[in-house]
DNA sequence: CTTGAATCATTCAAGCTGGAAATATTTGGC
DNA sequence: GCCAAATATTTCCAGCTTGAATGATTCAAG
């Protein structure tokens, strides 16, 4: 059992910070391209994971928030015309959300922004590399 | 200029959530051990930082939120008499954060739940400094 | 000393988020 | 077919967070 000024528990204390300072710039990003849409940071990421066809709960999972969110965001996207929520064709409880060819077209547009100038792009390829398989075992180990 | 099909802009797009991803199970970890001393999240995190008396803002920077969601959260702590705003000794325009006896000793009991399973353990020392560089490196670069 | 810009904290309105409860539907076992 | 459990979505509510506007104070320049 560490305690808590324990050199490693310190470690551990100030990676946290890092990697909340970095998630914090990433949405920063998000939200100021968003804002030059006219979109919310929730709603491009609504967008952006809207890649095909698709139900609430699986947009939930994908943006990693609760359903019951999924439904404000998307309420939002509905009334500005860029999605739309279709009967499911197999399971009557689900919904089908299908974006509106005005969406598809901003959805093209987000992309072109979020990837240009991004906040990893201070990283080489191979820093990127190194970095997805520390994350992807520290979050799988959990 | 990237495109959002190209392989190494898919590989920043999914290191992106990842590093979401690892937040959030942060913030996770933060929310259950704060609850089981009758904290919420953002309390627990005032009160981390609370390593001596400060300023608001200079609380604020160290949880890096906005001043006036500082004054939200110390508000809280205030009525659960955790920490008290005093004069500043030179600024009459600033408050004089300092902890009460029982919010020292709750911050001490908070330091061991945090730091006890910690949701980065799963990686090594010599990982956890790697991760550590690499993170750094991505914060200040951008 | 006095003015104006800057800084500290607070208030307020608005949006975001999660969790519990409610409704509708599907699924599996009998 | 019928019933209970599970699943998809929505509604409601409470808490969190931000950003703009406000009041008090400090600081620097004249």
């Amino acid at each position: 059992m560490t305690t808590p000024t324990d050199p490693q528990a310190i470690a551990e204390r100030q990676l946290c910070g890092l990697v909340n300072g970095l998630a914090q710039r990433i949405a920063e990003h998000v939200r100021e391209r968003a804002a030059t849409l006219g979109l919310t940071a929730s709603q491009a990421t609504a967008l952006r994971e809207m890649s095909g066809p698709m139900t609430m709960r699986e947009l939930a999972e994908r943006m990693s928030c609760e359903p019951s969110n999924t439904t404000f965001v998307v309420d939002k996207l509905e009334k500005q015309r860029l999605i739309e929520r279709h009967p499911h064709p197999t399971d009557r409880r689900a919904k089908h959300l299908v974006l509106t060819p005005e969406g598809t077209a901003l959805r093209g547009r987000l992309l072109e922004l979020l990837h240009a100038d991004s906040p990893l792009s201070g990283l080489t390829p191979e820093e990127q590399h190194v970095l997805h398989g520390l994350l992807e075992r520290a979050v799988t180990s959990g």
